[in-house]
RNA sequence: GACCCGUUGGUCAAGCGGUUAAGACACAGCCCUUUCACGGCUGUAACAUGGGUUCAAAUCCCGUACGGGUCACCA
């Protein structure tokens, strides 16, 4: 018998940006669906109007795709479990609203909103765990006929509510957290499927949908573990097989110990802002894979086709990961030193634009310079962004010398050098590294002086930075005209000083 | 408060009854080097706790503490 073929989905709602969370999310269903040649569904879940975000599915998407992470169904690919956006399923919401309606599984509940927050409170007053109470408790049919129609006459809209078993025990087998289970008495009671608004609930869509649409296996968050009996509860009303559950730890904040929280803005939590810093989409995908999960060997860099081969639920971890800052940046890094240049000058270009450093629309003999800017600085960065820091020499007025660099060209040769070494760079017939460094060559042979004392008083002279990319390169990075005017304005600082 | 879940160095983590308890980030030191960085090497540092079970427990069981998640007409 063939094995039935796996389908997953990722089931964001388009309340905002892809966060964080739910990109880890949509990465393991997706490389648990690549894994196993299965197929990936996206469905978005906006049945609650109120809070979709105008262009909200589309952002998520489009920073799916940037990740690298694509699916065969969708609303924008079509297939044939469509539609995939549950505000265009009400229809079929409705009909096993109905058949639980008629088969006395369900119930209409006229309790106002105002009623339900004063219940939950008093229980809450009391110790027990909030929970609804069935309103009709007690009554006979007739009499729930009648308290219902007096409601109608009263104006009142009513939601639907699903009946939960007594005394039963809903258990599932966790393929992340193992046996789990919930006595029905636990789940918070009898619960509504359809709103007042007429759109459903998301734990009754979600059991619709991915029965209808043959999801065989769902990956989620943890944050749903309470979900699940509910879900069952839906389940087993409808005579349906439920899929296989996985519960995936949750991200937390290393600093509070606390779920992300998307208003919490100590931390970048969205794709979107490590996009804007520079950041590279595979670093991102390696990252987010290797938090709550871990992979067989000792390597920390991985491409996503390894990622897909050795991808196994049962690595994913119980306890929950913290986000580490640090990690991202190295692994930025690592991916960084690799990258085809012509990218890293795409997104350190846009870095610069923005921080008003290089023109909106630069020379091409602009951007060849800034092409061996990002050359130069290319090992060092964790993102690119942080050129716009890293080189501010090239971009900024010399500031006044600090203590250290005067201490370092307060020595009896720093003059020596820093003059010799003017004249030997003006003599050059061209104004590259290479006759810069012959210039540095031939300052040591002049005064004598080698070492530091002769690269030191040099760099500072001509770049007014102690630090920086390797000395050649910095002086022709930076041009002529520029490090003359430093070495002029050094040693006029020289003779102020009385040096 | 109730119900679920978790707890290996600062962080991510390997481990599946016998290990000198991996590896990575971070941190510190050394080397390389004109500086910073990169790279290389070395080091600091962990099984929450108390009881069992067992010849043997980070690994299995129970309690405790701590942490987290959830308790909506939000998903």
């Amino acid at each position: 018998m063939a094995k039935e073929k796996i389908r997953v989905r990722y089931a964001p709602s388009p309340t905002g940006h892809l966060h964080i969370g739910n990109a880890r999310t949509a990465l393991f269903n997706y490389l648990f669906a690549r894994h196993n040649k299965g197929t990936l569904v996206l469905r978005i879940e906006d049945t609650d109007l109120a809070r979709n975000v105008k262009g909200g599915s589309e952002s998520q998407m489009e920073n799916l795709h940037w990740l690298g992470i694509d699916w065969d169904e969708g609303p924008d690919k079509g297939g044939e479990y469509g539609p995939y956006r549950q505000s265009e399923r009400k229809a079929i919401y409705n009909k096993y609203i109905k058949q639980l309606l008629d088969a006395g599984k369900a119930y209409y509940s006229y309790e106002t909103e105002d009623e339900l927050e004063a219940q939950r409170e008093e229980q809450r007053a009391m110790g027990i765990a909030p929970h609804y109470t069935y309103e009709y408790e007690g009554m006979t049919a007739e009499e729930i006929k009648s308290s219902q129609v007096a409601a109608e006459a009263k104006g009142l809209k009513p939601v639907v509510r699903i009946y939960i078993p007594e005394m039963e025990n809903y258990e599932w087998d966790d393929i992340v957290k193992g046996q789990l289970s919930f006595e029905s008495d636990t789940i918070g009671g009898d619960f509504v499927i359809q709103k007042r608004d007429g759109m459903p609930t998301y734990n009754f869509a979600v059991v619709v949908d991915d029965h209808l649409m043959e999801i065989t296996h769902v990956f989620r968050g943890d944050d749903h573990v309470s979900n699940t009996p509910k879900q069952l509860v839906v389940y087993e009303a409808l005579g349906w097989q439920p899929p296989k559950f996985g519960h995936m730890t949750l991200i937390i904040n290393a600093d509070t110990g606390k779920k992300l929280s998307k208003r919490d803005e100590s931390l970048l939590q969205f794709i979107e802002q490590y996009r804007d810093l520079g950041y590279l989409p595979e670093a991102m995908f390696n990252f987010i894979t290797l938090l709550g999960w871990s992979p067989v060997g000792e390597k920390e860099i991985y491409n996503q086709r390894e990622f897909i081969k050795q991808f196994d639920p049962k690595r994913l971890s119980k306890s929950p990961a913290a986000f580490d800052q640090k990690k991202l940046e190295w692994i930025n890094n690592q991916y960084i030193k690799n990258a085809d240049r012509d990218v890293l000058l795409d997104l350190a270009l846009n870095n610069l634009q923005e921080a008003g450093l290089v023109e909106a629309n630069p020379e091409p003999k602009q951007i060849e310079w800034v092409r061996q800017l990002v050359n130069i600085y290319a090992v060092q960065m964790s993102y690119t962004k942080q050129i716009t820091d890293l080189a501010k020499i090239f971009f900024e007025r010399p500031a006044a010398l600090t203590d250290a660099e005067i201490a370092e060209i307060k020595k009896d040769e720093a003059r020596p050098v820093i003059t010799t070494f003017k004249d030997e760079l003006a003599k050059r017939p061209r104004f590259t590294a290479v006759q810069a460094m012959q210039a540095i060559q031939a300052t040591r042979q002049v005064t004598g002086v080698k070492g530091r004392k002769l690269f030191m008083p040099i760099r500072i002279a001509a770049t007014r930075s102690m630090v920086g990319p390797g000395l050649g390169e910095a002086i022709e990075l930076m041009g002529k005209e520029t490090v003359m005017a430093h070495l002029d304005q050094t040693l006029a600082e020289l003779t102020k000083a009385g040096l």
